[in-house]
DNA sequence: CTGAAAGCGCTAACAT
DNA sequence: ATGTTAGCGCTTTCAG
């Protein structure tokens, strides 16, 4: 019953191809007949089916998403803009999730899959080793978000840079026994900040020590958690007289919970302890948190972009845009500026 | 360039029906020649088309999710649970973010094409007036998620019933003057609630305090935000000495900002006003908040469930399935009984 | 400017 | 069990 551009052909008395036409704004149509095939479409409430579309034209104007940690704030902040920027280009996006890292394989060929999309947006995570081999030719265009490759375009966060401005903060302020409690090591972000927090320390002349620095081992995204950050706090303060006056934080979730750790021991921030973190999520307000923040929302709409530019030059050499975060500084670091602090009062995203 | 089943038909030698028969696991093909195919097949690295498969089969074996604020923590988790169950059932998840009402009706019409997807999940928001009309049997399969309509299935909180509890639950620890920090009227939940509150006081014979009911008026996240929560509560300590000792608001996120700016009054919750809220994000632990917990993750999935039980069978009658909230007891109401947690229920009708 | 016809790649009914 | 054929609904030459 569903009716096609026979039907309408027909009732309108042109041949099927005028009825593309006018639907495809082909200059090629007279008016008269344009607005004779409108009415009649309107009339019998035609709509294209919009695989057959797909077939034809060989594209789907759909994107995918792989993504990990959906309930994570950094992802869901990235994928807004993601969102909104294939709505404003015309594309449809397919979300594929990602709990577990067997997942990824599967989503990867679904996307891959001729007739299915476009382009895909990998987040995050390393492409399986032998991704360009086992696909040989039969891939198509990917970026990858807040991860890196040599093959294909990418866009990520300066983690390390970040790590050494938001370490290097700390120090400015004097503090020389410096922490840092970090992600689990399989999240190349983690790894990142590790590194920079590294960097600084060394550059200020100023030793590490070992103990100071906790590294999340749980699995459970990937140790950004409040939990997560609780549980590290914990085992930082079994340093007791030794513990960090100052420590780097890797997101604010972490420092949220550490923040209560410390509490349930009576210790203030950052009176008792100095805290910077990453991410500036909409609490972090709340908790005084200084943070580096990351343009999450722009880098979505920018991976879109950078996907549909490949679709326009598909041989073009591999581009890699960096962000470097923003160091947004409230009151847990110690250093007491309230105007920045009203400036980032309300702030509106959307 | 791309291998069709054409070009593994002749490498196999074999007919096209028999390679397809091969891919839709179809009895009917010696294993031999099964064998033989899927060699061939894999040697040519030869994967099917999704849209010409779509077009023949005349199924997408996608879903679409319209869905606003995507933000919000609820929202959020609904949707990880539609995520999760799509990709157990196998189906692809196309995401449409509603940021403005008017984005609605493109994102229907997208949805309704032909050959786009297979059923619809439409979150919180009431459906276009003369939706039914306008597409007139042109429809398909649609539910409602967070929202009622007779005309399809739906899948709702009972937010008049949950706010009762939430109301109730601090008139049994002797409050008198209840308030209430809602969000926005627009946003049906919002209402419900506003209903349940004023039911609640009145089987409680309690008046209730005009002012002491301050319903956000902001579009932003339909006022379930840190903000609105922290204005709202601003707005309620003009009250002065007939301000409530106790408050229901409407979502965890509010309350946060709600306990801040009473905070930078001296006051403290529970001792100078109790709170119940709603939701139960992840950081309502840490600032232990009483509140009705809605099963969002579970929400999803039966949403999915519900929408692929409609195409088998289509025409059963519209079935529409409650979830009620259930009252987790923290500090933030005063009661410290923590280990007192209602249970939760969950009624089904047809 | 427009109609006819040849695909797009696959499924499914129909023979054999 | 397997090959053949006719669609699925649209786009896009190719004539005219």
């Amino acid at each position: 019953m569903p009716i096609t551009i026979y039907d309408i052909a027909r009732e309108a008395k042109v041949g099927i191809g005028t009825v593309s036409r006018v639907f495809n704004n082909n200059p090629n149509v007279t008016i008269e007949t344009r607005k004779k095939v409108l009415a009649v479409s309107k009339r019998l409430h035609y709509v294209p089916h919009a695989y057959a579309q797909g077939l034809a034209r060989k594209r789907t104007n759909t994107l995918a998403a792989i993504i990990p940690f959906f309930t994570n704030y950094f992802f869901i902040e990235v994928l807004k803009g993601v969102q909104d920027k294939c709505a404003a280009l015309g594309y449809d996006l397919i979300l594929y999730g990602i709990n577990h890292p067997s997942e990824v394989e599967p989503y990867l060929n679904k996307s891959i899959q001729r007739g299915r999309v476009d382009g895909i947006l990998y987040f995050s995570m390393k492409l399986p080793v032998d991704f360009a081999k086992r696909f040989h030719g039969v891939t198509k265009p990917l970026v990858l978000v807040d991860s890196f490759d040599e093959s294909c375009d990418s866009l990520f966060v300066e983690n390390l840079e970040a790590a050494k401005i938001a370490t290097g903060h700390l120090i400015s302020l004097g503090h020389q026994n410096v922490g840092l409690i970090d992600g689990n090591m399989s999240s190349f972000p983690a790894r990142q900040r590790l590194e920079g927090f590294k960097h600084a320390m060394a550059e200020a002349g100023l030793g590490i020590n070992e103990k100071a620095v906790v590294i999340s081992t749980t699995t459970k995204l990937d140790g950004f958690s409040r939990d997560a950050g609780y549980l590290a706090m914990k085992e930082m303060m079994t340093l007791g007289a030794a513990m960090p006056t100052a420590i780097v934080i890797s997101s604010d979730v972490q420092a949220i919970g550490a923040i209560s750790a410390l509490r349930e021991r009576g210790m203030k921030v950052p009176e008792d302890v100095a805290i910077v973190s990453f991410d500036d999520i909409e609490l972090a307000v709340h908790f005084g948190l200084t943070t580096m923040r990351q343009p999450m929302y722009e880098m979505g709409e920018l991976a879109v972009e950078k996907l549909v530019q490949r679709f326009e030059h598909p041989d073009a050499p591999p581009s890699h845009q960096t962000f470097l975060p923003r160091l947004v500084v409230r009151t847990s670091c110690g250093m007491n500026k309230p105007e920045t602090y009203i400036e980032n009062f309300l702030h509106t995203e959307n």
